[in-house]
DNA sequence: CCAGAAAATGGAACGGCTTCCATCCAGTAT
DNA sequence: ATACTGGATGGAAGCCGTTCCATTTTCTGG
């Protein structure tokens, strides 16, 4: 296996003049520059990634955290920010804590190996001790959704996504509107459940409707969740809410299936609203706030590389609020409830 | 920041002792093995990984190539094989092609900068050319799906897979079943796609039933461009088959909600199976055959790692099939036409 | 044509750990 | 007690680029 010594020998020059020629950094003359190219190609010559990293103290290597690989809006952004990190020539290791099973691993081994030039943080939220920790490694961190203190962070005002949601329901003519929310686990999505939930409590309390318990629930992010928990709600024909926002697609679909198999009709028995813009939201009909997770993908690693690779004295604004957009399509109307179902 | 040379001394042994020490290869006694140990939590030491590689060769590191992280058969592979390799200590670097978009500079320049101590290809097919690009970097590779010339692989029996899931049908009562298959291009995903369709065929011809090509139909894998064909077939209604095989569950799900979205009932105007075990197929009632996914890339990992690890005498099997199992669900039903319709 | 600045180049010192090899020592068999 | 064996240990040579620094070459303007 031919090494840049090889290189620089068959070339003529030496070691470190090859070692400029192929990494573009320090001036090296048009003729020596060739020369280098040449006997590169002709060796076969394949920098090792291992010494280099060691040399220069870059390993061309971002990691990226998120707590499911397997939601569709994680895969999403994930796919966003592999690319970006693919255009840039950038590794990406992952690290999937899978709920919170390699929560501990990830942050207390993984990460801190320093093999590592920055980490993508998804949906995740830090004590004082984990953001010590990671900041103490001395590697940039970018985050998405949720404040990190101390952490530059890309986000949605999930406050507003609420707000939004639940007033396209109350201005459709509902008023028994119910949410079902993401759970929020210490340390995961807390900001995020809890905001949205605040935003469609405050619309309901302007609006001046009324907020029942029973039309606020929690349940886990997936569609097969949310389809139990809706099917609870939906039962007592009497409480029926005539429309419901839900913290996340998949979600929405999980309910609207819920209501298809209870005989609801949608959008005349029951209006569903989600968040994140689903593919399938489209064959579905779906209403959704969509926030475009490829898009902040890219946009994270993006914002994470000006870091990575930044002077250090680029002072970025610490908060980055993202793109939000309501799609309106066949889920959501104004209640027609049939006759024979009471009135609100 | 503490070097291996720092905790030596703290320690009172060489630095080849504590080097032992630390990484349980050779012999070290105990008492040193102790103070080592010690000496490294005291000084909060973090072995440098690239320096580490440099020195052994090894980089615990996998790369998982995969075509699509937004599909869920992929993402779910990619969890089990997350766990796997956390769990043996294994960093994961992920190599999304997004269809082809990055084909070419994955396998041309990321897998072969020697950081890898082993990749896995899922539904990746390669020309002769890339096999043996890849083989000559002396990376063990293991792939998943559709055999690899040269390559151990896992895999489940397509044919068979289709020949069972059309058998259901026909055992139901059906005799005009249409067939959703997968498109197979070049280089991804070909064997898969045309296995399931063979057995098809074969299943249809065993049971002496017309194939017409209007029911034969190739789509992408997602669940929007099988709703698109599904619709399409289906609008006929002379032409109507009254069950259908889809080669995934994501596009039995699109098949369903075309079905749906144009009046027809499930099962009894239209049975659906597909083929994954997507979580979702539970709260739709899809019946599928399940190939347990992420079971398949814990197992993949495993095998991998005994690649990694083994003395390169262990002889494996080439090829390991791996299990699936028909999931009835409420999808599927004897045909049950009812009054106006043409019969078969 | 020359001083001075900028560009190009080579030597050599790292970066931080692993591992080969030689040495030493304690335990065991005779 | 002696020879032998295998475990434990330290010295030092890598692993393979990158980059600092000093030196040489080339270019610019006066």
């Amino acid at each position: 296996m031919a090494g840049i010594r090889d290189v620089a020998r068959l070339a003529g020059v030496s070691q470190a003049t090859a070692s400029r020629a192929l990494s573009g950094k320090g001036s090296v003359s048009a003729r020596a520059r060739e020369a280098v190219t040449a006997a590169a190609s002709e060796l076969g010559f394949v920098m090792s990634y291992h010494a280099s990293s060691l040399a220069s103290g870059r390993s061309h290597n971002i990691g990226v955290v998120l707590p499911f690989v397997n939601r569709w809006y994680f895969a999403t952004l994930l796919e966003g920010a592999n690319s970006a990190l693919m255009d840039a020539g950038y590794d990406l290791t992952l690290y999937d804590f899978q709920g919170d099973r390699y929560r501990e691993s990830v942050l207390g081994d993984f990460l801190l190996r320093k093999r590592l030039d920055g980490v993508l943080a998804v949906s995740l939220q830090l004590n004082a001790h984990e953001t010590e920790q990671i900041l103490a490694a001395g590697i940039p961190v970018v985050g998405v959704g949720g404040p990190l203190p101390g952490i530059p962070t890309l986000r949605i005002d999930d406050v507003e996504v609420g707000r939004r949601a639940t007033n396209h329901l109350i201005s459709l003519g509902h008023s028994r509107v119910a949410h079902l929310g993401g759970e929020h686990e210490y340390g995961r999505n807390f900001e995020i459940s809890s905001g949205r939930r605040a935003g469609y409590e405050d619309a309901m309390a302007e609006a001046g409707l009324p907020l029942r318990a029973a039309w606020s629930l929690i349940s886990g992010y997936s569609a097969n969740e949310a389809y139990r928990e809706t099917k609870h709600l939906l039962a007592d024909a009497a409480e029926r809410p005539t429309a419901i926002f839900c913290a996340s697609d998949e979600m929405a679909i999980g309910a609207m299936l819920a209501a298809r198999d209870l005989g609801l009709r949608i959008p005349e028995e029951l209006s569903v609203i989600g968040v994140d813009g689903h593919e399938m939201g489209e064959i579905l009909g779906l209403t959704t706030i969509d926030q475009f997770p490829r898009n902040q993908g890219t946009r994270a690693v993006e914002r994470l590389l000006t870091l990575v690779q930044g002077d250090g004295d680029a002072v970025e604004p610490a908060d980055e609020l993202m793109e939000t957009r309501l799609v309106v399509r066949s889920s959501t109307s104004a209640p027609r409830i049939p006759a024979g179902q009471p009135g609100s």
